[in-house]
DNA sequence: TATTAGCACTACCACCTAATGAGTGCTAAA
DNA sequence: TTTAGCACTCATTAGGTGGTAGTGCTAATA
């Protein structure tokens, strides 16, 4: 058995003797790991002995690196389709990877500039931005990429507006700090003018600019809940709509770009697995949930195939990272590729673009 | 030579003789055409002679038929990929089988109830029940749909308002008849007042209240060429503004659905006809320009393979059509598949779809 | 004259086989 | 501990075969 020679105990490295937590590659199984996995990463086909010793910096035979890659393989970072095939990394191989990978590579300069492109539209609002962001994402990736459009709840509000519609509907516009503009109708049992409900929005303007959907709705409920008898008429009725009105609107949208992109990738060439990529797509509400979940915590997310809770999308990789504007996060973008990514470039790039996105939304923020 | 007994002169059949305009093909032939052409659209593979005589109603031998095939394809109407293949039609087959299909078959009551499902949400927006129906519309026919956003510019006005963002910025929402809410960002030179604003929001809706964008900017183009120093200075503030805000905006969005089940179809199968529709996809114009030219006129529209202007599309078919609202046609919903698509029933899914949308977005509607 | 039967021919396809080659694991030598 | 050497495995490829679904042509038939 070799097998241990390649692990160091974790504590001896970290000098936490004794600790024993976890246990890390020795420094030359590092490096024969992160040769297959970047070769793999290029050239999309199983890693044999020969040619690594050949494109590996240091002089080691095959024979040794057959050594050395039978043990990464009995330790689950490798596998072999066949028995006479060469070896291509696991998921856990990739999450190695992608942990030691300590510096943040920086982005080209040319793809920088492209990056820089969003935006050049004067007038455009935020889901344009959004748009315009995703698709150049999908661009230089060429994977699928996805943006969450930003959560009314966390964003403070700059105006509403009450429009009458018809007897019983009235127009809800609610425009937040961050640029976003949403709108929807609520039925209402008894008619009002349009003066009465421009008196309405007025007054829910005066008392709750600048205040969070979330408060908004706290304080109106606090108003119910108070004797409402106590109250004039215009705030009661202010009050009745104005719940109405903030009431949980829609649960968020999200953009994606660049689906057809995965097909071209080699490793989506069988039908089996686009298949489920497809219902992943379809059913958004999964990939929702995770963009949802990387807004939380600061950084770029990465999730590697059956990392993903989602069984769907457990042949791929996610990587995401939150947007903001200069008060709150607004909402996550990321990207959706096979686990044979490119991490490094492909992290840098979705980060960048975030950073990007970040700038414009703040400069068109209403603050 | 036999080719000309399948040709009856057109003259002959409409009666008007000596005329000679269009040649068609008799009936036998007819007959032996559409039976390729409905056994390809569901078998996917070349038809033989043989097949094709038990599977026909009529009592023709193989050989008889295969005359009748070899005369079809020295007119164009048939291909085979080799000699001792099948034979596939082409897109003047199908163009032939289209223009043939007189009576249109009717949607099976299947799947009009899961068309009825459209906007069970009350509160859902115009572009909510858009999204829901293309994305219905490519669940049932299993290609790509796409569905082009209302156009601001035929709409009539319900109300504007204007919104100080920052002293050289406002917020202008626009909200038409049709149920639709655009915002979009203007640049000012001298800073207002946001109760100026309000008056000058009053005045223009006052003014302008169920007038067509056209007809307002047409309007305001008609204050400007008069003499502007004979208003006082709030009309022609309002003037000035109004220009800006009813200024040709967002040249109209696309939404697409179902991208990927193209993937799955088999003729897509092979990647080099797919890069062309990825970039027929990306480059949203030229498919934005198609369902532009179907608002103009009314009925199903249908471009088959080589039919379409575009390159990249020519190796599929568009069906498209309009929707509306009881004042005006609004945009256009469209189905984009290989061209040995199901006719027929893609047709009737098209036709039934637009006319549910339509209704739901006319009940939707401000009127 | 239109239709059909018969026949030679073609090319794909599925199947087999053998050769190739890239890869492995193991063992023994350095 | 490393490496060279060797036997082995298995995917891939090329060549060859028979079968089959198709064609075109010709001559006989209704």
């Amino acid at each position: 058995m070799y097998g241990d020679f390649l692990l160091v105990k974790k504590a001896a490295v970290t000098g936490k003797r004794g600790l024993l937590e976890d246990l890390v590659l020795n420094e030359r199984a590092q490096l024969v790991l992160n040769a297959i996995i970047e070769n793999y990463i290029q050239s999309s086909e199983p890693i044999g002995s020969r040619t690594l010793s050949k494109s590996l910096g240091v002089q080691l035979s095959p024979a040794t690196i057959r050594n050395i890659m039978s043990d990464l393989a009995e330790m689950g970072f490798l596998i072999q389709t066949h028995t006479s095939a060469g070896r291509v990394p696991t998921d856990k191989a990739y999450r190695f990877y992608v942990n030691s990978l300590s510096t943040p590579s920086s982005v080209p300069e040319q793809i920088k500039q492209k990056i820089t492109l969003v935006s050049t539209e004067q007038g455009m609002q935020v889901e344009g931005i959004l748009a315009e962001a995703v698709h150049l994402l999908a661009d230089l990736t060429k994977f699928a990429c996805v943006v969450s459009t930003p959560k009314a709840s966390v964003s403070r509000l700059q105006r509403i507006e009450l429009i009458k519609i018809s007897e019983d509907r009235i127009l809800v516009i609610l425009v937040t700090k961050a640029g976003v503009v949403r709108d929807k109708i609520i039925f209402v049992t008894d008619s009002h003018t349009q003066d009465f409900l421009n008196s309405v929005a007025s007054f829910l303007n005066d008392k709750f600019k600048n205040h969070s959907m979330q408060e908004i709705r706290e304080k109106i409920h606090q108003y119910l809940v108070d004797d409402r008898n106590r109250y004039h008429d215009l705030l009661a009725q202010a009050v009745r709509l104005g719940k109405k009105a903030f009431e949980l609107n829609n649960p968020g949208e999200m953009l994606i770009d660049g689906q057809m992109n995965l097909l071209l990738d080699p490793h989506f060439d069988e039908k089996s697995s686009l298949r489920s990529l497809i219902d992943a797509f379809n059913q958004k509400s999964e990939i929702m949930k995770i963009l949802d979940d990387s807004m939380r915590e600061k950084g770029v997310h990465i999730f590697i195939g059956i990392e993903n809770d989602f069984e769907q999308l457990q042949g791929c990789s996610l990587i995401t990272t939150s947007y903001r504007n200069n008060q709150n996060v607004l909402g996550s973008i990321g990207v959706v590729g096979p686990t044979s990514m490119d991490y490094k470039k492909i992290i840098s790039v979705v980060e960048y673009t975030a950073k990007i996105l970040s700038e414009t939304i703040t400069e068109r923020s209403y603050d």
